[in-house]
Order: C-alpha cells, then sequence, then structure tokens
DNA sequence: CTGTTAGCGCATTCAT
DNA sequence: ATGAATGCGCTAACAG
C-alpha cells in the first residue's frame, strides 16, 4: 500500500516505544530524548523508510500545513509568477498551497474560502480582486491568519503586500515629462478595484507634482482591464479637441488597447503619441512598437506575501496589519518618444 | 477555533448516535437510514453549521481527496490553462491539486513527489517534460494512480491525454503547401521531450505525404523551446544555398526566434519567408505579424486528464493505458502567404 | 434501521 | 529519559 511503515514499525525496529519514536522524529522534542536514542530511531525509520503521515499528524495538531491561495485566475499572466513565488516560500517551511480560481465571482470565492476552511487550511493569501470584508471576517474569526497580495483592504484590516502603484505611475509619468510631454492622458482601470484606483490618483498626483494640469477628456475609465475596454477609452481620448502626446495606461493590457485606439485614429506610436504600459507582461517587448511599460516583482510579491504569512503561522505572532510596498521599475522601450513638433 | 463543531454535536442536537449522523451525512451510506432521521440529521448539521474535517475521514479512509500536479513551470504559458482545466474538473467531485514546479529538475521531481506521496495524495498528474521511469514505479509500486499530460511514455506503460502533434504539423504543412510552398523548413524541438520528437517526425510524414523533399539543411534541432534557440535554428537555416520559402516551428517561442533570425537575414515574414508556430500562446496575434500557429486544446486537456484520473479513483478502474489524442486545429494570420514569385 | 465498538497514525499527558 | 495511555474526528464492522 502507500505507506506501509508506520510510527510503531519504527518503534519495533529501535526496540522503543512509539512515543519515544515521536519525539525523536520531531524537531521541537527531539531534546526530550537520549542522544543515543535519538540516533538509533532516526537509524531505524531511514531504513524503514518511514515518512510520517501529515494526515494523522494534522488530526492531532489541529494544523494541515496547507496554505489557501485565492487567486482570480491562473490564466491572467499576472498570477503565475506570484504564485510561484508563493509556492516556493512555502515550500521551504514544509507548507502545501492549496490554489483556488475565483473568476472574481462572490459565490465561487465564498464557497472556496469554506472548503478550504474546511480542509483545515493554516492560513489564507487572496490576491482577488473584489473580497468582501465577509470573507476576512469568516476567516478571522475562525482564527486563520489572512494576507492579501497586489490588492488591499481601504482600512489595512489585514496584512497586505502590493507594489507601489502610486510610485508606478509617478515613473511613468515622469519618463514621458522627461521626453517633453505636458498633454498626458491616463486610461484608468476599474475604480472598483485597488490596483485601478491607486493609479488613477498616482496619476493625479503625479501631474500634480509635475505642475502639469489633467483636462477632464484626458482621462478614461475602463470597466475592466481588457484590449477591448482600452481600447474604447483610447479612441474617447483621442477624439478630443487636444489630442494628448502621451496616454499613461493602468495595466499593459489597456495599453494594448490604445495601440489599437491609436491604429483606428490613424495616429503611430510613438510619432503621434507616446504610450506607457503597467505590469511589463511577457511578449510585451515582442509588439510593434516595443511597450514601454512598469516592472513590478511579480515573484517577490508572493514570497513576501507567504513570507508574512509564514510569520504569523510560526511565530503565532498577532496579524501585523501593516502593508509592504514593493517598488516597481521602469522599463523604457519603443513606444515613448519625445513629443511631436507641433 | 477553527471547526468546532463535530459530528458529535450534530449527533447530540439531533438526538442520535453519531455513528448514525455520519451514515446520513455521507452519499453513499445515506440509504442506510431512515429517510425521516437522515432528514433531523441534515437539519441539525445545517443549524450547526457543521463542516466534516476531512482529515480525519483520509485518516480513517486513506484517501485525501487530493491530486498531486506536478508541472515544469507554472511561469510557461503553456501550462496555465492546462491547470486550470484540471483543477475545475477535480473540483467538481471535491478533490483539490497539490500543484509543483519541478523546474524539470529530476531532483526537484523526486522529491515533489515524494511529498506528495506522503502526503496521501490519491492520484497524480503529471506534465513534466522528462520523467524518468522510477516515478512512475514509484507511484505505481505505492497503487497511486497517474495520468500524464501534455506528454507520454514511448511505452504507454501510463495513461496519457496529449494533442495530437503529428495532425497539428500535418496542419501547418498542408497550410503552406495549400500556398504554393515546396521548400518548407522546420525548427524542430528538443528531440528529448516527446512533444519535441513528435512534432519532428510528424514533419517528415506531413512532407512525405506531399511528396516533397526535406533538405537535410532544412532541419534545424534546437536545444530548448526558447526564442534564441530559435533565432540560432533559424540562422542556420536561412543560411544555406537553397533557401526555404516556409518554416515550420515547433512552437511558438521557436517560431518568434524565427521572426528575429529572419530580420537578421533582412528578409521579412511573410513576404520573403511565411512561419507557422504551434501553440498558438496568448498574445502572439499582436506579433508583427501575427504568428499563424496550430491552436492546441490547453484546457481540455486539463479536464480530460483530470477525468480519467477520476475514472480510476471512484471507479477503482484498473490502468487503462489507453493514450487520448486531442484535435489541435490550424488559426491562420499573417506570417503566412504564398512563396515569393522567384 | 441504528447503537456500539474499535481504530486509522500520531502527539501528548501522565507516570514511572 | 522513556513507557503507557488517551484522544484528535471520523468511518466501518459488528451487534442488536
Amino acid at each position: 500500500m502507500r505507506n506501509p511503515v508506520t510510527i510503531r514499525d519504527v518503534a519495533r525496529l529501535a526496540e522503543v516505544h512509539p512515543g519515544t519514536v515521536s519525539r525523536a522524529l520531531n524537531e521541537q522534542t527531539r531534546g526530550l530524548v537520549n542522544a543515543d536514542t535519538a540516533a538509533r530511531v532516526l537509524r531505524a525509520a531511514d531504513e524503514l523508510g518511514y515518512r510520517p503521515n501529515p494526515i494523522a499528524r494534522g488530526l492531532k495538531t489541529n494544523r494541515s500545513f496547507t496554505v489557501g491561495v485565492l487567486i482570480p485566475d491562473l490564466t491572467n499572466p499576472l498570477f503565475p509568477p506570484i504564485v510561484r513565488g508563493i509556492e516556493d516560500r512555502l515550500a521551504q517551511d514544509g507548507y502545501t498551497p492549496l490554489i483556488v480560481n475565483t473568476d472574481n465571482d462572490p459565490d465561487r470565492e465564498r464557497s472556496h474560502v469554506e472548503a478550504m476552511l474546511t480542509r483545515q487550511v493554516d492560513g489564507l493569501i487572496a490576491a482577488t480582486a473584489r473580497l468582501d470584508g465577509e470573507l476576512l471576517a469568516e476567516a478571522a474569526a475562525g482564527g486563520t491568519p489572512l494576507v492579501l497580495v497586489n490588492r488591499s483592504f481601504e482600512d489595512s484590516s489585514a496584512p497586505a503586500v502590493t507594489v507601489d502603484d502610486r510610485r508606478g505611475i509617478a515613473l511613468a509619468v515622469e519618463h514621458v515629462t522627461g521626453l517633453g510631454h505636458r498633454r498626458i492622458a491616463h486610461v484608468a482601470g476599474p475604480q472598483t478595484v485597488s490596483t485601478g484606483h491607486q493609479r488613477y490618483e498616482g496619476f493625479l498626483a503625479a501631474m500634480a507634482a509635475a505642475g502639469l494640469e489633467v483636462a477632464p477628456e484626458h482621462v478614461g475609465f475602463s470597466a475592466s482591464f481588457t484590449e477591448s475596454e482600452g481600447a474604447r477609452a483610447g479612441t474617447e481620448i483621442l477624439a478630443g479637441p487636444l489630442r494628448p502626446t502621451a496616454i499613461v495606461a493602468a495595466n499593459d493590457r489597456l495599453a494594448i488597447g490604445c495601440y489599437d485606439a491609436l491604429a483606428r485614429a490613424g495616429l503611430t506610436c510613438p510619432a503621434d503619441v507616446s504610450v506607457v504600459g503597467f505590469n511589463d507582461m511577457p511578449f510585451i517587448e515582442r509588439l510593434t512598437p516595443p511597450l514601454t511599460s512598469i516592472r513590478v516583482p511579480q515573484r517577490q510579491l508572493g514570497t513576501t506575501a507567504a513570507e508574512m504569512l509564514l510569520a504569523q503561522l510560526t511565530d503565532g505572532a498577532p496579524r501585523t496589519p501593516g502593508e509592504v510596498l514593493l517598488e516597481p521599475a521602469l522599463v523604457v522601450r519603443g513606444s515613448t518618444a519625445p513629443p511631436p513638433p507641433g
């Protein structure tokens, strides 16, 4: 069968009591046992190929060494690196992630959280966009630690690790102002999700810092982070009387939509209008023109989130309701250039 | 605490014995209990918010309702859709996947398999490229069902679900021959992995079927499925005396490398040379020119694999060592055109 | 049809 | 320092 060798088999071979084997095999309690005996037990365990059964252990200790990971959609290229970061960090401490896709559907989200809690996950990491407070309440009530990644609660009632969106947008704005642009537009993301909102506010702040006006018609709000919404918002922005010379998009997919809008308007990038994206997705350096974007340390986002959760799990430290901001970086490519002379 | 309400609490409220509660709550054994009693138990369970503890159940039944999923790297855009397919299908039957990345490192692979077996996974789904027979042996010895996805063993000793690579390449070859091409080259993938090998053989077969010769210098072998290797192999192919008018690449990333090779050689696609990729990765329709490619039903690959595994898990059916081939589809875009007149 | 009993594999308390 | 005993929550075999 699977793993026929139990702690009793080891005990028999080592000629000690099962309880002693348990103590010897557990790092924590190793000290309680004679060094010689411990060595003998370890040798026996090794010889038999003994592997502790986490199920049984979990039943006793009420811990599963699993962590629930909630993401909207693994298929969105933003998430795989984050998930890998989480996974790799958790693995170091013997934890295994249970990954679920919520599709940002509140019902799916709820049922998945329920399922994970019944599976006795020791903690939760959530990257979902719209996470109603109930979920948090439920987890907190159950005493299950929760860490947010790539999003945060406004009241910062849960620890979160996010990229500094405002800083990222500032980098983008500073880049194009540095190139000489003055009329700069923003294709904003959905304002219901924290990244969309933060980046919008960051845009306003950065423009103010640069001493530039933001014409209302130079801000287009998208309903979702998709190419088609980017194209729609971009088209509206370009249709105005005083055309912007640069567009800072809240995300790469919106920026790609802007490419479409420009093409439809008979304009070229970057000769007529510069475009900056956000996230630095795979393969955007292969677009025509290669997209200038803001790189976010996605993998580090994951490792840091895992780290914060592990801190709570091992130290039993109470919630550290702080938010960790990771630094984004500007990646200059071919989609940005000085504004046209006119 | 987490889930303070146990089967005993329900029993007390419903005024029956815990054993009866267990039977009433379990679909399988529901029939063994009086309908009225069952209803009462269900009501009590609902009222108390009872959720069965899978850990305890697993300890008794020796099943964890988890499935180990081995993939090389979640960051490779090929895998997220497959994983989602697996996940969604498994979820329907109450199974949860444990996903690990092996990076095609045999050591990592081994240790991960060990860890999953220790965690009492009920089955394994492996999408890893080089999976030594030992792994299979180990799993089989432990009686753990295994299904391969996107790769297969040559001796087909394990059930596998793959895309029909030969058929896919045939579609590509037929497409370019239909456009009038005669001198067709192949940038092959690593011959050590099944997809690389199958597609190479498929190319030879399709060319033979079309009555065309394959010049040896028109086949370039890459050492890995990467852009740089594609560029290297592509450059070699283009350097020959009799330049091909079309290149069928074993994968999209190799095809992108061919774009680079063409650019370096001062040639344009598709005017001078047509290029066909394989996999239809996200965003390749945004390249210049948009890449003609072979679409593989990635998600279905995942759902089918999960289905095959579930069949073994539930029916207890012995290994069905069959291999399921899924149909690929040609997606024509701008990278293919009739050959130049010369 | 339902109550009783036992035990999955392990950690932990209490003795010794 | 180690043996003995108990129980985590649940299912399954056996009684009744």
